[in-house]
RNA sequence: GCCGGGGUGGCGGAAUAGGAAGACGCAGGGGACUUAAAAUCCCCUGGACUUUGUCCGUGCGGGUUCGAGUCCCGCCUCCGGCACCA
């Protein structure tokens, strides 16, 4: 008998082109129990890469394995579609940004539908359609109405090559994270949203999901909020009216002030200076640390300057001279901070450099500080200098001094937080018109709704300077539409993240032209049941949705709170230990593996070879390895066609027993596997020892009825439990022997309990803590009865011999240990 | 510096609640089939030794326990994040 290659090419288009056709993986609204599978969607940069596809088949596996589960599943798609690359390729190329995206799309888009994923492409989304982004523009005016958005001059991160503002997450060690170009300080007027005004609650919703995410975002996103408790106090400032707020964490060091300091950019300093002979000179001064301050990758020696003004200690009216050092930043706190130099490092090596007096005022509980100091005393411990305070310790002191301030209303109680309002604006063509006119007369004007979408004008130069926005006059030039009056567009657009920071609930009502969604419909699917995505979003994307769910709350879109109740963090594709890119030249290509082993195999391997948290290390041969299993499978259903056709059931005939033990286990196994652990290398793993386990009895069991049905059972159970790895030989194999349907939607095979106990165990003997023997032992013997055989056994009682039994345990089916002595 | 997460054969990894360390796969070695090769199949594959078996072995050093890759204490090291945050 000749027997049937297994040829994947058209066997994965046909069954590709099958789901497509007969609708197989429609979400249906409203319907049944529901399942919502989401991946990060991605930049239409132009192909695929390993790490998409690994994003992909991880979520693909989950969806499948709910639809053969009986779910109705949500598995959608789409384009995370504007931003910097498609207007550099206009710049570069002279390709319109619409015109690169849309192709990208395409091209990506038949690359995902090669990997066979169950996605419904009814839903299919793009940010940058003027039908999406409308609802950027509609959810900004609610938050402009809220006060949520607000607009405000400061000093921003700028890319002088992109000519763009950078946001801190983009410019990170001082270099633009797209061009790796020096970060330049300048102010400009900014667009800002108050996610700040949310900070408490972003950590408070923290709780929700500790062990639903991994700890490690979790801890991420807490370091980036940055809450920090203290308290506020104001210094009086001599011969002015104003006085200076500062915030610290240790008000128990209060005493212990030796002079204050301001950062190079507070505001105050301009009536400090009034009328000082050098106010100019320390001005420039200032200036110069402002442009060169931020973003330097070593710690930066700290240098500072003497105002010449003084200000006053409110606890003990000691008069402390006003510094200006480069080490205070205008955007932690208050921009002002009291020196300790005994008890913070910084101010000691200030203090040190400058010669400012260093004054101990805590003392630890055990022994004696050795002075003069070398370096500060950071820790808590008992106060000493402290007039009234004197002899408490530390925490206490902190109570007792705010409350103390507060009586004599000069200080209060304070919560700082480290996160920023989040800025929005982009001096760039390729994103989110921000629906805002500035009129003469009425100066600041929103957009009303009805005049939604601001569209992307066409008429744009790209000359790779300034904004593209700014070159069309139709758009820029408009009317202003409370008076009527000539007006101007604004020109900046929004920030990319505001575009991902609420697809998750387009997908849920995609067509919508009256709404971003339907509440009963965002309710019914959302949120997602899980997400799945790179690490890399651990604190910005993922921080900005939960904001983003939080304020649709809040306007009344959807009842709940927590975008993502569950997240999985993929690790990334990596080859021989390092990251893949072009410039190692160690890249590969998606499509041309697809091409050589089929989507299967691919899917098959990226998933086999690691955990998905854990990066990836791709091998050449480990997906031969894949492919080699496939070609097995497909063999071994090949030779057993007669047997799969056969109508037949097994029983519990003795020669079929252990085969219908591994079959039900495996089935247990797998299933376990994907639903709670979601270690789809574990589960693959048991499905190659069942296809052992099957290969090893085959030629023994069909020789004998009640064997057939036995390997019918088993060779149709491992057929389903490979189905959501890989799903089109599945397919085909199903279709041939004569199954109903799709397998894909077929049930999930289920495991019968009674078969699983096995008759007999294997128990070790440990003497001692070493292993000494091993004893087969049939379900139901009892403990004495084992144990005499343990005893009578030549190889234990060679350890035992006269020696006296300390102790004995026996845990039942597994081990039983003796402790001689 | 601070906060996370790791470290198991030649390699990717497994061991889910403290109970047989190394499942499964890759690579390697040997054999079968073949004129030959590919493909396929079978066997071996942590180390050492005096090889019916014994001892050692999960980054290092201690500890708890009949029993530790797993728990505790102290280090080393790699990766990631944050970093003058008052």
């Amino acid at each position: 008998m000749k027997m049937k290659e297994y040829d994947f090419t058209p066997i994965e288009k046909k069954w590709q082109e099958k789901w497509e056709k007969e609708n197989v993986f429609r979400a249906k609204d409203g319907e049944g129990k529901k399942y919502y599978v989401l991946e990060m969607f991605p930049y239409p940069s132009g192909k695929l890469h390993m790490g998409h596809v690994r994003n992909y088949s991880i979520g693909d596996v989950i969806a499948r394995f709910k639809w053969k589960r009986g779910y109705n599943v949500l598995h959608p798609i789409g384009w995370d579609g504007l931003g910097l690359p498609a207007e550099n390729a206009a710049i570069n190329h002279k390709v319109e940004p619409k015109k690169w995206t849309y192709e990208n799309i395409k091209r990506m888009g038949s690359q995902l539908k090669s990997l066979g994923l169950t996605y419904d492409w009814k839903r299919e989304i793009a940010t940058c359609d003027p039908e999406y982004y409308r609802w950027n523009q509609w959810f900004f005016l609610k938050m402009y109405q809220l006060g949520l958005a607000y607009r405000k001059e400061e000093w921003v991160n700028w890319c002088p090559k992109c000519k763009t503002v950078l946001a801190n997450e983009q410019a990170k060690d001082g270099k633009c994270w797209r061009c790796g170009t020096e970060v330049e300080q300048r102010k400009l007027n900014q667009w800002f949203l108050k996610i700040g005004d949310y900070a408490e609650e972003l950590l408070e919703g923290h709780k929700k999901l500790e062990g639903k995410w991994p700890e490690k975002v979790l801890t991420m996103q807490k370091n980036w909020i940055g809450r920090s408790e203290g308290a506020e106090i104001d210094f009086k400032v001599q011969g002015i009216e104003k006085s200076i707020r500062i915030f610290t964490t240790r008000l128990d060091t209060i005493y212990g002030v030796t002079y204050l300091v301001l950062s190079p950019e507070h505001p105050v300093l301009e009536q400090i200076l009034e009328g000082k002979l050098n106010k100019e000179e320390i001005l420039k001064w200032c200036n110069e640390r402002i442009k060169k301050k931020k973003f330097l990758k070593e710690e930066v020696e700290k240098e500072g300057i003497f105002t010449g003004a003084y200000a006053i200690n409110p606890y003990n009216e000691e008069r402390i001279p006003i510094w200006i050092a480069n080490y205070v930043l205008m955007e932690y706190g208050t921009g002002a901070v009291m020196a300790v130099p005994a008890h913070d490092q910084r101010d000691f090596e200030f203090a040190k450099k400058y010669s400012l007096p260093i004054k101990v005022v805590i003392t630890p509980e055990e022994g004696k500080l050795d002075l003069p100091l070398e370096k500060a005393y950071e820790e808590k411990g008992l106060l000493i200098n402290s007039a009234s305070f004197t002899g408490l310790r530390s925490n206490e002191a902190i109570k007792r001094m705010i409350t103390f301030a507060e009586a004599q209303q000069f200080g209060h109680r304070a919560v700082n937080y480290r996160i920023k309002d989040w800025g929005i604006s982009r001096e760039r063509y390729w994103g989110t018109p921000i629906p805002i006119v500035y009129c003469e007369k009425c100066g600041i004007v929103p957009v009303p709704e009805n005049q939604l979408p601001i569209r992307l004008p066409e008429d744009v130069k790209f000359t790779g300077e300034g904004n593209p926005l700014d070159t069309s006059k139709k758009f820029v030039e408009t009317v202003c539409p409370k008076c009527g009056g000539p007006a101007k567009r604004e020109t900046d657009t929004m920030d990319t993240f505001f575009d991902s920071s609420w697809y998750f609930f387009r997908y849920t009502d995609p067509k919508n032209d009256e709404k971003p969604f339907e509440r009963e419909k965002a309710e019914f699917w959302s949120p997602p049941d899980i997400y799945i995505g790179g690490i890399e979003h651990a604190i910005l994307h993922l921080i900005y949705a939960r904001f983003f769910t939080k304020f649709l709350r809040d306007i009344g879109l959807i009842g709940f709170s927590e975008p993502f109740p569950k997240l999985l963090t993929q690790g990334m594709v990596i080859k021989e230990g390092k990251k893949m890119s072009k410039s190692l030249g160690n890249v590969v290509e998606p499509d041309q593996i697809i091409k050589k082993y089929g989507a299967d195999a691919v899917r098959l391997f990226i998933l086999f070879a690691s955990p998905p948290e854990r990066d990836l290390d791709w091998s050449d041969t480990g997906i031969e390895g894949a492919y080699r299993f496939l070609k097995k499978v497909w063999d071994l259903f090949q030779r057993n066609m007669d047997i799969l056709k056969h109508d037949s059931k097994p029983d519990l005939s003795e020669e079929t027993l252990s085969l219908r033990t591994l079959t039900h286990r495996t089935i247990k196994k797998v299933t376990e596997e994907i639903e709670d652990r979601m270690h789809f290398n574990t589960a693959i793993a048991a499905l190659m020892e069942f296809y052992n386990g099957i290969s090893e009895k085959e030629k023994e069991l069909r020789k004998i009825e009640s064997g057939k049905a036995a390997l019918k059972e088993a060779l149709l159970s491992m057929l389903h439990l490979l189905s959501p790895f890989v799903p089109h030989i599945t397919e085909e194999i199903w279709s041939k022997v004569g199954g109903k349907g799709f397998i894909s939607k077929a049930p999930w095979p289920k495991y019968e309990e009674k078969l699983i106990e096995k008759e007999s165990f294997t128990i070790v003997v440990q003497v001692n803590g070493k292993v000494r023997d091993r004893l087969n032992v049939l379900k139901g013997e009892d403990e004495e009865a084992i144990k005499e055989k343990a005893l009578s056994s030549e190889r234990v009682k060679k350890y035992i011999k006269e020696k006296k039994i300390v102790k004995f345990i026996y845990i039942p089916g597994k081990i039983m240990s003796f402790y001689v002595k």
